[in-house]
Order: C-alpha cells, then sequence, then structure tokens
DNA sequence: TGTTCAATGTCGCAA
DNA sequence: TTGCGACGTTGAACA
C-alpha cells in the first residue's frame, strides 16, 4: 500500500466525468493497483477512486503540463472499461509504501434473516391462532419470506424488510399475484412486515389490500432470548 | 488528517455487530474524527469506520489487554447514536498527521438530471412531432420525470434511468396508471428511457406496452453543445 | 429537520 | 456471468 498526500488534481471518465479542483488529499494506492483520493472529511466515501481490476502508470509532466505546475500525472486505467482517472500531482507532502499482508476479513453478525427466524418462531405476531406452512416457500418469480394459516385456514403471504418501502409492496404483490392463481392456495392475503414501514409504502399496501406490520426486532428478540433460556 | 499503520484488531457494535482480527491495516483519522480501516485491497470501501460527527478517544491499553499484546486501544464513539468502534492497536509500523484544509469538491457531469435536461431540449428523440409539456410534472404518487404530446396530440409520460432496470418499469406503470384516471389526459402512452435498458426491463416494459427508448448521452450532448454554440 | 431518490453505488448470494 | 436484494448503504435535493 503506498500512501501519498499531496497537492493535486483529477479528473474522472467513465460512468460519468468528474473533475477535482487543485487541492491537498490524501492518495491511497492499494496493493491490487486501485486508487483512492481522499479528503480530510466526509464520510469514507473517497472524492473519487478506481476499483479493481486496474492498473496504475506514473509518470513525470510533460512539458506543457509542468509549466501549469504539474510535477507528475498519475493515469489509473481500468481493465475491463473505459474508467479511467487522471491525477495531476503538483506537490508531494509525504510519500511512503507499507506491507499490510493479506487481510481475514470482517466478521459479521446480521440482523436481516434473524427477522426472519424470530418471525417464524413466533408467528402469532400475525394474530391469534396463525400458524407457520414455512419460510422461505418457493414460487417461480423467488421465495416468499414466509408463508402461513390464519386462524380461519387461510392463506398469508408474508414479505419481510428491514426497512419497508415501496419496492418491498411491489415484491409481494408479484407473489401474491403468482400465489393467486393456486386453487389449492387462494385466497391468499399478504402482509407487509418491517422494522420501519415507510408512509408511501404503506399506502400503497393499502391500497392494495395488502395489511401492514411493524415489527419490534428488541421485543421479539426478547421473547427469543426467554425462549432460549426455557430450553 | 493522521495515518496509521498498524497491527490491530477492531470490533464494532451499533446497527450491526462485527469483528476484525488481527492483521496490519491502514487507519485514517480525517479532521473530523470520522475513522476509516482500510485493508490493502477491495473496493474503496473500508473494512470498518465510524461517520461523523464522533469523537475519538486514544489510551494506552490495560493490564489485561496488555498481556494480550495490546499497546493502544482507540474508542471511535458516534456523538448521536450508540455506535461504537474499538480498535485494539497491537503495533505501530507507521504515523504521521497533515494538514490538508477544505476540499472544494467534486465537480460531476453525466447524472441523471442532466439527461432529463437534455432529453427536454431535443424532445423530438421521442420522434419527429413531439412537444414538450412540463419536466417533472407533478402527481399524487410523485413527479413525472418528462410529460409530452405526440404528433397526434396523445400524451406520453416519460420515465428517465441512467441504468434502466425493473424498478424503472414499475415506477413508470405506476404513474401511468395514475394519469391515465385522468381524463384530460388519458389515454397517456408510456415511454421508458436509459442510457442502457438491462433486457428483463425490456421484457416487462414490453408486455405492459411502454416504449423503451436508448438513450445516447453522449451524442445528446453533442447537439446540446451545438446548441449552445448557436444562441 | 425529515423524507425521498439517485449512486462511478458496493457487496454477497444464487441460478 | 448475470440477476437480485441488502447495505452500519451514502449523499443530495426538497418539503
Amino acid at each position: 500500500m503506498r500512501l501519498l498526500v499531496a497537492r493535486c488534481s483529477a479528473r474522472y471518465s467513465g460512468r460519468l466525468n468528474a473533475h477535482l479542483p487543485l487541492a491537498t488529499r490524501l492518495v491511497v494506492v492499494k496493493a491490487d493497483g486501485s486508487v483512492l483520493l481522499h479528503s480530510d472529511g466526509g464520510s469514507y466515501k473517497p472524492l473519487n477512486w478506481m476499483s479493481p481490476p486496474c492498473t496504475l502508470r506514473t509518470e513525470d509532466a510533460a512539458a506543457e503540463a509542468a509549466e501549469r505546475g504539474v510535477q507528475q500525472v498519475w493515469t489509473v486505467q481500468h481493465a475491463k472499461s473505459d474508467d479511467r482517472l487522471v491525477i495531476e500531482v503538483h506537490e508531494v507532502l509525504h510519500d511512503s509504501a507499507h506491507d499490510l499482508g493479506v487481510d481475514p476479513g470482517l466478521v459479521k453478525d446480521g440482523v436481516e434473516a434473524h427477522l426472519q427466524e424470530l418471525m417464524a418462531a413466533q408467528i402469532d405476531v400475525l394474530g391469534p391462532g396463525h400458524t407457520l406452512v414455512r419460510r422461505e416457500y418457493p414460487t417461480a418469480i423467488g421465495p416468499v419470506d414466509i408463508l402461513a394459516k390464519d386462524a380461519a385456514g387461510a392463506t398469508v403471504a408474508v414479505e419481510i424488510k428491514r426497512r419497508g418501502d415501496i419496492d418491498g409492496v411491489e415484491q409481494l404483490t408479484r407473489y401474491l399475484e403468482l400465489l393467486n392463481r393456486d386453487p389449492l392456495l387462494s385466497p391468499v392475503r399478504g402482509v407487509f412486515a418491517a422494522q420501519e414501514i415507510k408512509p408511501q409504502a404503506r399506502v400503497l399496501a393499502t391500497d392494495r389490500g395488502i395489511g401492514c406490520l411493524v415489527l419490534d426486532y428488541d421485543a421479539m428478540r426478547g421473547v427469543d432470548d426467554v425462549d432460549s433460556r426455557l430450553f
């Protein structure tokens, strides 16, 4: 990994065109040739970058550029597309290289799949008398998160999201349309369940006769913990 | 901005829990207190990070941690949430600080807004005789990108995307359904316009009687440049 | 300040 | 490889 702190300007062309005026920035060159251009603020997203696979070519500035104060020109060319990042280095304030080795990677502990597990285990959050048919009920266009029966024996299809927006309602709508073609299941009622449901999504769901259910993750996990202790 | 290259492990807790095993990494501390943890590969996304506003506390390792080889413990606490990143520094290989100043920021060109401008100015890409009604035509569920009339005076609703996938077709379908309820506009025809249209999106659009239009950004910009020179 | 939508999104999984 | 959905999404525009 090479770290450069330098006054520089940059130009990206590829999926869009973008330009960075002259300023002091951090340039990170990773072992795979990828390049990040960071300012001293903002978030983790660089001002500009090039993703691997790509190649970096560094060269002294041509006469024309040197007159504008450019010392070096770094060209980062993507290997599989026309994406290109050109950095004009005006002044180097720091330059160092480091051998980092391979990273073992991040170990995550997710929330997303957990909601589905918890809901399957506590299917009565749908209302008294509900029973689980199965999780990930397969259909031609993908698995329905949860299929259940209500107290009256009618089928209920549940789509679970952490954040419930309009896309999730569309997804559930497609499932319902398909499921309702099956005479063994029809009529199938839809429930859109999420930790948070956006107003527009709620309106759309309601308009289509789909129920909305806000899930309390902490409460459900709490119940689950109690269960865990009992067994 | 402080740059640290160090053997370290890290633990994040907040919206999820995650752990980074001991390895050599780059730690970037920005002027606003935000922290990035980068490995020597992957994309521009750090392995772990803390976004501003947050505060960094660095301290020498307690006896218990020192026995595990830890020299320093860096705790990055988010100011407005419980998000926390704890870095255990085992060995410092590089440590430097740099004054970068404020960045003038990135200038972009070629995003969806540009496409919409260009298309409004060159509405005849829809076909001869088309006229613009207005951009961002408001409806109850959000603005339609472009509303136009064709040569015969019939209404055309256009949804513009940089990359056209299935979501954009769904969006346009919702607009069309709504617009067609308006007797003053109905019947409204739909056109899905994008620089690139995914095959699945094209199939879905065609199935719903929605036209597909692939936009050549460079060509449209070229025409626009010519116009700019003329007036 | 909150909501909505685009993004050079990126990332991971499965068909 | 491609499609598809989630993301500690981030970021910007707008109400």
